[in-house]
DNA sequence: CTCATTGCAAATGGTTTGCATTGGG
DNA sequence: CCCAATGCAAACCATTTGCAATGAG
């Protein structure tokens, strides 16, 4: 397992490294992922594949999940979205209005977390910090007020 | 719409302010939520009120949410998990051995999400945050390493 | 050859919905 | 009375699994 990508990984590269095979549906998946810098549903990709299984799709998605290359992160109502990994460590933002992923690291969070970690009684073994925007373009679009639907666990 | 309730709501008020009638069925599940201080699923509750229908126990839960009194968080993997809201705006411990879900407030947080968002490119209009412990209960029972099996977007 | 991998279809888990029934106000 | 609210069962959606067929080393 190699220790350390500052810049994306080589996907394929990743799969055979953890001793899976790089079998051509799973390079279609592969490929398909490469080029949705934005984020993903496994369904969205599944329907873009006709030729390979859904099973296959999903199976291959959850591979590349545990070797950390690709990140499941959750809208605020939990629905599951995908993206490529691109830092080693980083969370994300969310444009609740396009649906646009993008990647954000920040040095203070961890710094952050740290010093939370005292008022915690327990020891933090992880953490998830989602951010939702409306991102530069949307705002462009259009200046309405964006309303955040369904629920909570979500602050403003 | 009651603004600030540092402590507690009364459930069924919340209820009815928002034009909604506190029924049976309802007043059942809310009773059952008031007891669970640790968090609890939907199908949980579903189940410990035999008499009370399925439909009605989600329906239920998703008004509490709309109302902003109950939280609607994620376990790692994605899974779904409720609690009540205590304070108006925290984020929440849970963990990952027990499931027991705590609140959690720090003003820091919000003071770093204001200087993120100048990183940002866009504007911010939510974010969720969710930090997975070992309680000190668990740490106590056993001296075991946790492992979190499923993915991501998961950070140490 | 042989075992990892696939595709399909069925199973699952969580949640929602349609609809006829019911029960508060 | 009447409409909100209920229960049930079926529908749904994302995801997983069993299993026989396949294919790469």
């Amino acid at each position: 397992m190699s220790a350390t990508h500052a810049t994306k990984p080589d996907l394929i590269a990743v799969l055979e490294d953890k001793g899976y095979r790089a079998t051509m549906p799973r390079r279609g998946v592969i490929n398909l992922l490469e080029r949705k810098h934005e984020g993903f549903t496994a369904e969205e990709i599944n329907h873009e594949i006709p030729g390979v299984g859904r099973a296959t799709v999903y199976r291959t998605i959850k591979l590349l999940l545990e070797a950390g290359v690709v990140c499941k992160l959750a809208l605020p109502d939990g629905a599951p979205k995908y993206t490529l990994a691109r830092y080693e460590h980083h969370h994300h933002t969310i444009c609740l209005k396009c649906g646009t992923v993008g990647e954000f690291r920040d040095v203070t969070i961890e710094r952050l977390l740290r010093a939370i970690g005292e008022d915690i009684s327990g020891e933090i073994v992880g953490h998830r910090i989602e951010f939702y925007i409306t991102c530069k373009q949307c705002l462009k679009k259009k200046r309405e007020l964006v309303t955040v639907t369904t629920a909570v666990s979500l602050a403003y």
